[in-house]
DNA sequence: ACCTGAACACCGTTCAAGT
DNA sequence: ACCTGAACACCGTTCAAGT
């Protein structure tokens, strides 16, 4: 990649970081192009569709993802504590970005996606979690990882549609005591 | 209401049903006001917002969740059972058009959303239905029948927003569970 | 090889003119 | 009182011209 090239990549998903952050994912790409200081056409060369963009900085957060996960595997709490911590540490950093949610649940199932890979890793996380509880036979039989990964990234998107300042953890205990062994 | 524009105010919505059916609460408007054979400004008239046109359109399917709340407090089967086929069956209406569960979640906790109501008429049909769990003795303590709302919208709103063609019944089941008394 | 920005297409929304 | 449709604004996307 050219000096020129590479600068004007950086510049654009520094930009879009700040503007996704203040306006959500659904913010204008021509306005982060402006603030970048860079032409339409070079964010579109970078980056061809709004969810690759959305997938670039998502890097940075399913590494800490990913890091949760084995958290919460090490802790010594009690399998409910476990699950209602690392689920919250879920939801809070998908919703970092208003509108990321919903695309990640929508990515989650489409392997189409720009996105699909990052929502891998981070379902890979979840399931090593949900095999842990497993392994000490506190999950409830027939619960399905891919399904809590979707149930959990709906809770996520809900608080993030919502207008209202949503308390997440009550459904999310809710999705606890479905999960864990009755 | 003058003959002409109650026949356009059907008109718009017959078409919007059809519309909305074929390719979701996200299409054109503009393609509506075309294919009703109507002015855009007649569109807006009747309709300022595009939730106005869901919103209205809503009402059909309103009352036959109010219907199915009474049906699952009526029957007999047992209380996990009837949450389930309860929770079903809303599900599959508010999915009835693509994109309508999300705007739904969005306007449940938004009195400004012209489709407020309307989420409230659903929500007390639910309460109705957790109401009768608890009298029953059989809801888990501290479970709130909005944040069950919000729970069951969001897996509409998974549902409705993913590409794969997603089985439900799965991620309700762990509601359900986490929902009845253990 | 990469960048620019004008040009195009599409859509929501408004409003002056018409009936 | 209501309707029409042209006009405007905004935004995503492309591409010819430039470096």
């Amino acid at each position: 990649m050219r000096a020129d090239a590479r600068r004007n990549y950086d510049k654009i998903l520094a930009t879009a970081r700040i503007v996704f952050t203040e306006r959500g994912t659904d913010s204008s790409l021509d306005e982060i192009a402006k603030r970048a200081g860079v032409g339409a056409g070079t964010l579109y060369r970078h980056f061809p569709t709004r969810e690759a963009l959305v997938d670039a900085l998502m890097q940075d957060w399913t590494d800490r993802v990913a890091a949760d996960a084995d958290t919460a595997i090490a802790t010594e709490a009690p399998a409910r504590d476990m699950l209602l911590g690392w689920f919250e540490n879920f939801v809070d950093h998908i919703t970092l970005h208003r509108g990321a949610a919903s695309k990640i649940c929508a990515a989650m199932d489409d392997p189409a996606s720009p996105m699909y890979r990052k929502c891998r890793v981070m379902g890979d996380a979840n399931r090593r979690v949900i095999d842990h509880l497993d392994a000490t036979g506190e999950l409830r039989p027939g619960v399905d990882a891919a399904n809590v990964m979707r149930l959990v990234s709906g809770v996520a998107s809900v608080a993030d549609t919502s207008r209202a300042e949503l308390d997440v953890r009550p459904m999310l205990e809710v999705v606890v005591d479905g999960i864990v062994r009755a």
